[in-house]
RNA sequence: GCCGGUGUAGCUCAGAGGUAGAGCAGCUGAUUCGUAAUCAGCGGGUCGGAGGUUCAACUCCUCUCACCGGCUCCA
């Protein structure tokens, strides 16, 4: 019998039942190695699945996203097979692609070495060179079930009893057989460059009560370009750590005699973060907030009061004097509560924006912090405002504003998620309901497309979650904006309406840049540490030829650092070659060169940190360049 | 917090049951040299910390701290 399939490009072809995609591939381009799947009536399905009903028919290449995926869940297969035939007694558990590979977890009485992983590579080629035939199995649940228990694999038959099918697939290579839903390859000579990456411990299911296997991170691709690509990038990445950078430029450090995750800002570093500062301030106070500021610590029965010694006990910091209790700081709010419950708020006074650059102070479990990018001391660029419900659309549009603003001075991208109400949560429903629509409607408004996350809320109010994009395209959370029901009613917090009733008042919680040691990291790690005109800790350096000219040099530092450029001066007694790479690795914007030449024509050789040599200019040339570049322009 | 790894000079790293080494940096001197590394000499370490085994520990064992890669968490 014969069944009609239309292929992408509307030509019909007809084949017989119970051949594959593949037997087509073959007809139709002689091959099929540039296909890895294929899609019938828009269900992805293997090449070698044979064709049981007619319609729409199109491959999917190794190098689209799909592809790819498929690519490195078949490589996880393969990496699977591998291993249990290595190490008997090895249960198998789950082992899906990632973003840039895949991985698979393993229960294992030890863990894998990196001998281990270069002895799982090598059989993995093995049985490439084999060319195993992958084939698919379907089998009813119990089936299925009454399967992986005889082959003693627990954890697939806890999958099984979750899946709500009556009917599952099975995929078998050779001796290996997986419960998994596919596509894959035809069979395991399609697979072609991979590479074991990494080792490290996963609890089953993410869930830190269940028991720690043994997950092999791996990736995969179509090409040895590509994986070449790849490991560029990744040493691309660590070229521009901040941890590393933050110690070549002399930007920060951390002590273990001062405590583990407490930054220590270095000058550069520091003048860094004052001009972020400055940048916030300024910004803010012409958006309409007011500049506020509380202490770092607060009486204990004050947070008791807030709910958080019940839910955030454990990230705070203590201290007690004379029997009373303090908590440091954890976050901003309780002060800026208090002041707006000093008095008595009518609603012509509302929308109040109180802002804060707060340092705040969170116990981070050990083996998370990283750097600059989860440190246990902090300083947020934190706001809380409150408004009348009538108001919070106009707010989250304003607060939205604010972010698309600054991401876009630095030139990050950003995806926008919204979640909504958990389980179990506070506040009636119908607050809910209106919050959460402010917040789509906000992002509507303004033409933003985003991700719902269903149930992901915090218990006290729905949030939008900004994550940004870095220039190595790797995504950051950094900006949030937080309903938050459960305080006002905690503190009572209240306004008089127009008819002279108390209300009560939404309170949103927004950080644009959200911690200014974590937004610091993803800059440094973004520019490569090369940063614009206008953030370099040191915007020029002047240097000298000889010695002849060391007054001159600084009468020209002097003269620019007047002018409020931060220049420094290398007058060092070596080869101006030495002093240029050198400040060329501190990636310093501009040197200026002053020789003989320059002196008595009154100017500087300018050299640029991007283009090189610039031949001669004048002081106030310079300064007008560097005045100009560090102008920082900012969306209404 | 959990799994695995690492901790040797300011930095990057080598070494090893008989009490340590390189490059860079630093210091001193020479050189005054025009767009990415001038030359020479010198100093520098209780081998992360505590305890144990041993005639002897930087090396082996236990604990601990920190860091790295993950997991998890991020009311």
């Amino acid at each position: 019998m014969e069944i009609r399939l239309i292929l992408e490009d509307d030509q019909e072809v007809q084949v017989p039942s119970g051949s594959t995609p593949l037997d087509l591939l073959r007809r139709l381009d002689g091959t099929g190695d540039r296909w890895i799947a294929a899609r019938l009536n828009g269900r992805l399905i293997d090449l070698n699945a044979p064709l049981k009903e007619g319609g729409r028919l199109s491959f999917i290449p190794y190098d689209s996203k799909e592809g790819l995926e498929i690519l490195r869940h078949s490589t996880s297969h393969l990496m699977a097979q591998a291993v249990q035939q290595l190490y008997p007694g090895v249960h198998v558990t789950i082992g899906p692609a990632t973003e840039d590979g895949f991985y698979y977890d393993f229960d294992f009485s030890r863990a894998f070495t990196p001998d281990d992983l270069q002895r799982i590579e090598e059989r993995m080629k093995e049985l490439v060179d084999q060319d195993i035939p992958i084939r698919r199995m379907e089998m009813s649940r119990e089936e299925a079930l009454d399967f992986f228990r005889k082959r003693g694999e627990p954890y697939k038959v806890e999958l099984i009893k979750e899946i709500d099918e009556p009917v599952v697939s099975l995929y078998e290579q050779g001796d290996f057989v997986d419960l998994c839903r596919g596509p894959h390859v035809p069979s395991t000579g399609k697979l072609r460059v991979f590479k074991l990456m990494k080792v490290a411990g996963a609890y089953w299911r993410g869930d830190e009560h269940n028991k720690m296997l043994q997950r092999i991170y791996g990736t995969a691709f179509p090409t040895e370009e590509g994986l070449r690509d790849y490991l560029r990038w990744l040493e691309e990445a660590e070229r521009r750590d901040h941890r590393r950078l933050g110690r070549q430029l002399d930007l920060f450090s951390f002590h273990d005699e001062a405590g583990s995750g407490l930054v220590i800002y270095h000058p550069k570093g520091a003048i860094l973060r004052w001009i972020l500062e400055d940048l916030e301030k300024r910004e803010h106070l012409r958006r309409g907030y007011h500049m506020v500021i509380g202490p770092q610590m607060l009486r204990a029965e004050l947070w008791e009061r807030s709910g958080h010694m019940e839910y955030y006990k454990d990230y705070m910091y203590f201290t007690e004097k004379d029997g009373q209790i303090f908590a440091i700081k954890p976050m901003n709010c309780l002060a800026h509560i208090l002041i707006y419950n000093s008095k008595i708020r009518s609603y012509r006074d509302l929308p109040i924006r109180y802002f804060e650059l707060g340092t705040v102070h969170r116990h981070e479990k050990t083996g998370v912090r990283h750097g600059l990018l989860r440190a246990r001391g902090f300083t947020q660029d934190d706001a809380h405002l409150f408004c009348r419900p009538d108001q919070l659309h106009d707010e989250i549009q304003g607060i939205l504003k604010f972010v698309r603003d600054m991401m876009g001075l630095f030139g990050f991208s950003f995806d926008l998620e919204i979640s909504t109400r958990p389980e179990k949560a506070f506040g009636e429903p119908e607050i809910w309901e209106r919050a959460t629509r402010a917040l789509q409607e906000s992002l509507e408004s303004l033409g933003y497309a985003y991700r719902i996350n269903e149930g992901e809320g915090a218990f006290y109010g729905p949030k939008i979650d900004v994550k940004l994009r870095d220039a190595l395209n790797r995504s950051w959370q950094c900006a949030t904006i937080q309903c938050d029901f459960f305080l006002p009613e905690r503190f009572d917090l209240t306004y008089v309406d127009a008819s002279g009733e108390r209300k009560r008042p939404v309170m949103l919680h927004r950080v644009i840049l959200g911690s200014l040691e974590r937004f610091i990291g993803i800059l440094i790690e973004h520019y490569g540490g090369a940063f614009p005109v206008w953030l370099a800790p040191v915007q020029a350096v002047v240097m000298n030829i000889t010695d002849a000219q060391r007054e001159y040099a600084q009468q020209v530092t002097r003269e620019l650092r007047a002018a409020g450029i931060r220049v420094e001066e290398d007058l060092r007694n070596e080869k101006l070659g030495l002093k240029i790479r050198e400040n060329q690795l501190q990636k310093v914007p501009y040197m200026l060169i002053v020789g003989n030449r320059e002196m008595e024509r009154g100017g500087v050789s300018l050299r640029s940190r991007e283009e090189g040599d610039l031949g001669f200019a004048t002081l106030k040339e310079v300064l007008e360049r560097i005045r100009r570049e560090s102008e920082v322009v900012l969306g209404s």
